[in-house]
DNA sequence: AGGTATTTTTGTGTATACATGATGGCCGAT
DNA sequence: ATCGGCCATCATGTATACACAAAAATACCT
């Protein structure tokens, strides 16, 4: 695969929006971009286009670009999409699992399981919520593989990096509970258990449940982020 | 809203590939694209990115654009993706919808009774088919504004555009006898029935076996369609 | 004659120049 | 003093020029 310039850029610019660099309602002025990417213009300005396709950018007429800010009723309509595809993609993983793939499935549920109880012992949650987060999308994407869908998959995909760029300002600072990690936990073992058991209505039931119980929690979050925010219209990255 | 050449490049390109004169396969290259729409290379290049993200296009580097041809895995993959989005949003419409909202949906159901009807009669099915499918579409898009996610809307409707390139290419011949098209007015009952009683499980139900039926539907057809062009691998919507 | 190497040509990717429309400050009028 | 219009500045949209890679055509060798 051939690699061009503007992949590069495209590449730098997502990378600045996913780590929070570029914050939600930046600006993204392609002269700035161009000169501090070191390429011009033209591979910038198609970069933008790309990562607007992603829903990470927005580009207004004779405006310029910026990064996609979300409103409440957006991010919860996200959030549906994102429950109609993953829990669609459950009742697929439970029609074509086999068992090597159930093994993968298991493996990540598992080890969340280890990581939760490992938290329960030590105070310091500083490397292992990293690690419980990896082992998170471990599952759900074990899944999604499992379900065979290329363009569900990378539906979910595209979801996932907006998702990042939303929940991602506060610093990375946990809000979640151990009892809400425990309840995680228990959804994820009701999913596993109705893919095991090849239960396709069962496993879409628990997976739209475990994305019903994450949406409120997210919400939730949401909610006291923005009140300690309201001054701050920019720089924020859910307002409403 | 400001109408800028990207624009015009953008609805040019993406009008001759829903007709289909530009079909499957085609390259697209973009100095025959700016002389033939009268703008310089730099919109059309930005037009066939926003195309590419619409899944009408496909680039490769240093290679160039062509309009995407699928191949019937990824047919089917679509097929579901679009059964996981409507499914999702009939579920939503039953428990959001109003007593008005509720009447555009039923006044799209009976449209297509009436024509279904006068099909029954006339043999000239000439424009009713035009009519039918418009009043289809109509059925499926109030449904869709009754759910109320945008985003679920927006996506639906891309996979619509790409639905209408894959089965444009057989000069508009309907396959479909009458006794399909009553089978459908029966499907669209069950599903406004469903969305009447605000029974959201039902019309998840119904709607998922609705979409399960059109996909066989089509794959049938399109498997007919393959076998006749099967000498000519340019051309062709669907390969595989 | 067939296949391969080489040249030619075409088209992409990229940079850059230019024009138009937007943004922000300044000045005058009320 | 504040509001509204005018002007300068700047960024965007667009066109175009150039370099290099890929494809096509031609010539060459076996």
């Amino acid at each position: 695969m051939e690699l061009v310039n503007t992949d590069v850029a495209y590449k730098f610019i997502r990378e600045k929006i996913l780590s929070g660099v570029y914050s939600a309602g930046m600006p993204l002025a392609s002269k700035n971009l161009s000169k501090e990417i070191g390429v011009s213009r033209t591979p910038v300005r198609d970069a933008l286009r790309q990562l607007e396709a992603d829903g990470l950018v927005i580009i207004k007429p004779r405006i310029g670009a910026s990064v996609k800010s979300m409103d409440l009723k957006e991010f919860k309509d996200l959030c549906g999409l994102r429950q109609a595809l993953e829990t669609y993609a459950a009742g697929l993983a439970a029609h074509n699992r086999t068992e090597s793939e159930l093994e993968e499935i298991h493996g990540a549920l598992e080890a969340m399981r280890v990581i939760v109880e490992k938290m329960l012992k030590t105070a310091n949650d500083k490397e292992l919520l990293g690690d419980l987060a990896r082992e998170d999308v471990r599952f759900h994407l074990a899944i999604i593989n499992v379900a065979k869908n290329d363009l569900i998959k990378k539906e979910i995909m595209r979801l996932s990096l907006i998702n990042r760029v939303v929940s991602n300002p506060p610093k990375g600072k946990s809000t979640e509970t151990l009892a809400n990690r425990r309840t995680v936990l228990e959804s994820h073992q009701e999913i596993f258990d109705a893919i095991a058991s090849k239960n396709v209505a069962a496993a879409k039931n628990a997976m739209e449940r475990h994305q019903q119980k994450n949406l409120e929690k997210v919400i939730l979050m949401m909610g006291v982020k923005e009140r300690s925010k309201f001054h701050s219209e920019l720089g924020i990255a859910v307002k409403g």
